[in-house]
RNA sequence: GCCGGGAUGGCGGAAUCGGUAGACGCAGCGGACUCAAAAUCCGCCGCCGCAAGGUGUGUGGGUUCGAGUCCCACUCCCGGCACCA
């Protein structure tokens, strides 16, 4: 055994053996508890960046720990190999997107390995293979024949100079980022996944996963956004429209409608539209409102404007006529495309109301804070719930009498009744784009769209393109798109667009448990490993991604391909990395960002960082405040630099050790070096225990006998009370205080009194011998490899892998006597040592005896005292 | 704008059911070893104060014998907002 730890020879050394040993390859068994333990497959950018070391440790911590206490873990790794950045390094450095992939993928397995991650790479998939993505197109098929998937018109950005549609991301203050276009609202056809079919079912089953965050699932129910209200319809005012109809809208505020002075349709919206026809006013501003983005925190934001179409609806209840507004904020993709507003009750129509001179009717007075009138300022209580005035009939009643009134005078006029509405869209998957999934439909003039005929799968994406940025590349390739159609045989034209990449990412955490089946998308297999019992990933997919998952595993149960509902029985959501940024001005007020490596800081006589300096000219840089690791603030601290210096045991302690898993992690490199600091310090240890210490270990144990000088029981308890902490913490994945008591149990094996003596230095012996036999098992999967060399050297065992997981035991932890905190009037003052199984009188007796107790009573009578059983005394006077 | 989360020493964080605030580590300071440095080891370390003691968990209130923890009002920071992944 080597005397001093080198990382690169143990990791070599430990990766070998579970190479060799094929540790972490995984088939069915019915004889041991399954956990699926998986973590976010990453996005090949091009190479592993401190996020996915974090996720990825995290993952590895949970796989071994679930092995060590007896279960049968599978943890797969894959590649989400769609998407964007393969097509904007294709446009930068003219590389085709697969290759680029490809070299990615590769390079960033590598880095996984050195990281000793316990995978099982016989299932590795990658989503842009056909062999994979042809079960998407597959199951798409059956997806839409089952009318799950449909087509209609969805609201795109689209950049009228590089004839593209853009991302939300690629919209920069309202224009394109290349192009420097203003972007403009575009409507285009898009095949839709009928996500609000499973809305109810998606809603309902968050009360049924016990194992998600609390604040996860509240945002995937606010998401989802049930709510109940009225459906109203305003018949069309003849004379102004010239034509009949009703204009439907939706509200959870019916009590209010006596209240709705006007109506407000979108830009896009069919009255609107109308009214333009003889307006060259109104058709400019609704071509207004078509530029800019579609995301929805710009349209939230911006200024609400409007203008008067001339148009009238009649008040289904009142018969009044009321004027019919184009409002920007009325989106045409949501509800109805056209909105009641009651000015009087609601905080958005009251500013339009102000601003534009429209009438404000007050018909509701709340029952909490008094108001007589509703005038400026908007105040929160006029959206308050109440009873009602002003409003005829309804005056006196509250809101669900009102509403329940309102509904059913509605419903038998046939302009109206009670609906439930969703917040959540189906969800377009459509995309206009190369490097994706090919939608499998064949557009053909006689027999209109038509699935790809199974025999006829995969359709390929061809690999030999050319990537400009401008237009649609598949809908410039012939070869691509002319085709036949599998109907009638006459030539048809192959859809070009491509499938949204979180397609991809709903159901690989299916297919990893069959990744090698060539003949079907999942088999039985699946229903052994799913669901996934933990999950493990950013928390910005908190939303999306895995409501999306959690929609397509329900999609798929309902095609008989898996039994399970929901797919992540228990969610980790892992926090951000950010480090410190430092920066100089440049001139044009544009920003040098300087990475941390090359800053020196400089600190005071107590610590605090006071100024920093580039290492390299010695001159000052400016501290920027710590921020995400990102390529824009170049504050990233490279994870195979680390690994180069350290080794993979150290990245993973300092990663484990620096924050619990849901915080979010402050990149120190200094950390680091306490990291490497204290598995120098465990090696040593190993070191002196395999050379002095294994030795004089006598051939009878006295632990078993429980007999043991009393100084070294005092360490075995420590060692047994750190021991439960860590177990206490692993439940609970607080991670971090797992390696404070690994560190807290190696303070207490090298403060363990060694003194002369053979039946002292047996009986250390023995306690070392069983506390570091704790400590490696503890730390084995947060630094494996350390942990698998000093196991064999200190003749442990062959493999830690197999070992038992360590339990403390309740000999070690007992105790006669405990100590307790006396408190006078709440204030700390002294302690007081009791019997351990002493009774709350004399535990009384004994704290108002106390010297602390005497002293801060001053002589006044005890009023009253609270006894803490195991805690404190407080006495108060 | 809407939804969700966070704030504790110079820094990362700990405090399990309302019961010793600051465990563990980093940085800093003092010392040992060394020709010297690194490494290592020992000690100190919230703030004010010579001390006794006082004070302290983003801000302002409240409940309680006792509040980082519970309640109310606010400030700042972060994540998501449907085409970044």
């Amino acid at each position: 055994m080597q005397d001093r730890y080198q990382p690169a020879t143990v990791e070599t050394a430990a990766q070998q053996h579970w190479e060799n040993t094929q540790a972490f390859r995984v088939a069915e068994d019915a004889g041991r508890p399954k956990y699926y333990c998986l973590s976010m497959f990453p996005y090949p950018s091009g190479k592993l960046h401190m996020g996915h070391v974090r996720n990825y440790t995290i993952g590895d911590v949970l796989a071994r720990f679930h092995r060590m206490k007896g279960c049968n873990v599978l943890q797969p790794m894959g590649w989400d190999a769609f998407g964007m950045p393969a097509e904007n390094a294709a446009i930068q450095n003219n590389v085709p997107p697969a290759k680029w992939t490809y070299a990615n993928i590769e390079y960033m397995k590598g880095q996984l390995k050195r990281l000793g991650f316990a995978i099982d790479w016989s299932r590795e998939v990658a989503t842009c293979t056909p062999e994979y993505y042809r079960w998407e197109q597959w199951l798409f098929t059956r997806l839409y024949e089952k009318g799950l998937i449909y087509k209609k018109l969805g609201t795109v950005n689209w950049d009228p100079v590089d004839e593209t549609v853009l991302a939300n991301e690629q919209v920069i203050d309202g224009r394109g980022w290349r192009s420097g276009a203003l972007v403009e609202k575009r409507e285009i056809p898009m095949y839709y996944m009928k996500i609000t079919a499973y809305a109810d079912e998606l809603l309902a089953a968050l009360d049924d996963l016990p194992g998600w965050p609390e604040q996860v699932k509240l945002m995937q129910k606010n998401w989802i956004g049930r709510s109940e209200g009225v459906e109203v319809h305003f018949p069309y005012d003849l004379s102004t429209i010239g034509a009949s109809g009703v204009l439907k809208v939706f509200t959870t505020r019916a009590d209010t409608l006596m209240g709705a002075t006007y109506v407000a349709v979108a830009a896009e919206h069919p009255l609107a539209t109308r009214a333009a026809a003889g307006n060259a006013e109104l058709a400019a501003f609704i071509d207004e409102c078509k530029h800019g983005g579609v995301a929805e925190a710009d349209l939230a934001t911006m200024e609400k404007k409007g203008m008067p179409t001339g148009l009238r609806v009649v008040h289904p209840l009142t018969g009044e006529y009321l004027p019919v507004w184009v409002a920007n904020y009325v989106l045409m993709g949501y509800g109805e495309g056209a909105v009641m507003a009651v000015p009087a009750h609601d905080e958005r129509d009251f500013a339009f109301a102000a601003k534009y001179g429209l009438p404000i009717r007050m018909v509701v007075r709340s029952t909490h804070d008094a108001y007589d009138n509703v005038a400026a300022p908007w105040t929160d209580a006029y959206a308050e719930h109440g009873k009602l005035v002003n409003s005829g009939k309804y005056d006196g009643l509250h809101f669900q009498d009102a509403v329940d009134a309102i509904a059913t005078d509605l419903a038998a006029k046939n302009l109206g009744a009670k609906r439930t509405q969703y917040r959540l869209r189906d969800w377009g998957i459509s995309r206009q784009r190369y490097w994706g999934c090919p939608i499998p439909m064949i557009h053909c003039e006689d027999c209109g769209d038509v699935p790809v005929p199974d025999e006829q799968l995969p359709v390929v994406l061809p690999e030999n393109v050319e990537i400009t940025g401008r237009g649609s590349p598949l809908a410039k390739m012939p070869g691509f798109y002319r085709c036949t159609c599998p109907k009638c045989g006459k030539p048809a034209r192959r859809e070009t667009d491509t499938m949204d990449t979180f397609v991809e990412s709903s159901w690989y955490f299916l297919r990893y448990a069959c990744a090698d089946n060539a003949t079907a998308m999942v088999d039985a297999r699946v229903n052994y490993w799913a669901p996934v019992d933990q999950y493990i990933g950013g928390i910005e997919h908190a939303i999306l991604h895995l409501l999306y998952s959690r929609f397509f595993t329900r999609a798929m149960r309902d095609e008989g391909l898996v039994n399970v509902s929901e797919p992540f029985t228990n969610l980790l959501t892992q926090g951000m990395v950010v480090a410190e940024t430092y920066y100089r001005d440049q001139t044009g007020g544009k920003k040098l960002w300087i990475n941390p490596a090359e800053v020196q800081v400089e600190r005071d006589d107590k610590g605090r960082v006071v100024a920093a300096k580039l290492a390299a000219d010695g001159q000052p840089v400016v501290i920027g405040g710590t921020e995400k690791m990102s390529k824009s603030k170049n504050n990233g601290v490279d994870p195979q630099a680390l690994v180069d210096q350290y080794g993979a045991d150290t990245a993973r302690l300092f990663i484990i050790f620096a924050a619990p898993p849901d915080q979010q992690l402050e990149w120190s490199d200094s950390g680091v070096e306490g990291a490497a600091r204290f598995l120098r310090r465990v090696w040593q240890f190993g070191h002196a225990f395999a050379s002095d210490i294994r030795p004089v270990l006598p051939a009878a144990r006295r632990l078993t006998a429980g007999k043991l000088p009393a100084l070294l029981a005092d360490v075995r308890r420590e060692i047994h009370t750190h021991l439960k902490q860590a177990n206490y913490d692993f439940g609970k994945h607080q991670f971090n205080t797992v390696v404070s008591a690994a560190m807290k149990i190696l303070n207490a094996l090298e403060k363990a009194p060694r003194e002369d003596g053979t039946e002292m230095r047996a009986a250390h012996a023995e306690v070392a011998e069983e506390g570091f036999a704790i400590l490696l098992r503890l730390l084995s999967p947060i630094t494996p490899h350390i942990c698998h060399v000093l196991w064999q050297d200190c003749g442990f065992g062959t493999d830690i892998l197999a070992a038992a997981w360590p339990e403390p035991l309740e000999a070690a932890l007992a105790q006669d006597e405990i100590e307790l905190v006396v408190q006078v009037n709440g204030k700390l003052r002294g302690s007081i040592k009791v019997a351990a199984d002493a009774g709350k009188a004399a535990i009384e007796t004994a704290a108002l005896a106390s010297e602390a107790a005497q002293k801060f009573m001053e002589g006044k009578p005890p009023k009253k005292v609270v006894v803490v059983p195991g805690r404190l005394v407080n006495i108060v006077v």
